[in-house]
DNA sequence: CTTGACCTTGTACTATACTACAGGGTGTAT
DNA sequence: ATACACCCTGTAGTATAGTACAAGGTCAAG
């Protein structure tokens, strides 16, 4: 298989060029070959590690996380155990999000729901009042 | 009432004195009255707004959006329309929020359930091998 | 009267994930 | 042959929401 240049490999995963770059310090993809005018050349293993980035990010994973994944996925002799683990965690960071998330939206539902909007004017604000007053009740 | 320097506007906020200096910069907070020495000396005003970022933070509002809500909130003649507007586009970011993490949540707890564990070799991973692929079935 | 805790300013750093830019070299198309 | 698109490097900037630090001034207790 031929080796892409940064800006291949870039349009390639639908990333900006300077992403790559990025990546490759980051420690998220192995140190790639050279051309002789020194352009970076890569092999279909960087071009599978990108992808592999961009669907981790899109379950919650962090490039620091990602770079523990990859780096479990590339190694000789690594088991499913501490993958497994890293994703329960990551199940249990995302519950913690929706739930912070839900009590948001309740909360706000109810502003809402009880804002006259209009031209009322905003000293009679239950929006307003509710975020002024010390109740912390949720 | 007694004005409050820095610090003790801080610790009456819960917040961190650089915080205070940050928020005034922000322009969360009018312009302290300073005494001979130049101390900065908060009033009532400056207190509630502070408790009022605070709250407006819980409900998932940002500093810019919060600096929009206190200028409707201290402003003469504003009306409740702009505050509900406010509120009802964060409840809809709110929703989009929920949904995309329910997303990576239910994609997530699958593969964890797939994934055997263990001493399994990784070279089988569901997880890894779903990260991998190109399917973009999400 | 000195120590320690506070205050002032400006600036720089943290985290996360990029993105931009300057100043130079290369590669290809016309 | 020259324009243009790409590549290289190092550095700096973006967004968000702070936090830290240095160098100096102030204030209250012992």
């Amino acid at each position: 298989m031929e080796k892409l240049t940064r800006g291949k490999l870039a349009k390639s995963s639908g990333v900006h060029p300077e992403t790559i770059r990025y990546y490759e310090q980051y420690g998220l993809l192995p140190v790639p070959a050279r051309s002789e005018s020194n352009y970076r050349l890569f092999d279909a293993e960087s071009v599978e590690r990108v992808h592999f980035i961009k669907k981790a990010q899109s379950v919650g994973f962090s490039l620091d996380e990602i770079r523990l994944l990859l780096g479990l996925k590339y190694a000789e002799d690594s088991t499913c155990e501490p993958v497994k683990q890293l994703a329960k965690e990551k199940l249990v960071e995302l519950d913690h999000k929706i739930h912070c998330l839900h009590m948001m939206k309740d909360l706000l539902t109810s502003l809402v729901e009880a804002c006259p909007g209009g031209d009322e004017p905003t000293d009679d604000c239950p929006i307003l009042e509710h975020l002024t007053t010390d109740s912390m009740q949720m």
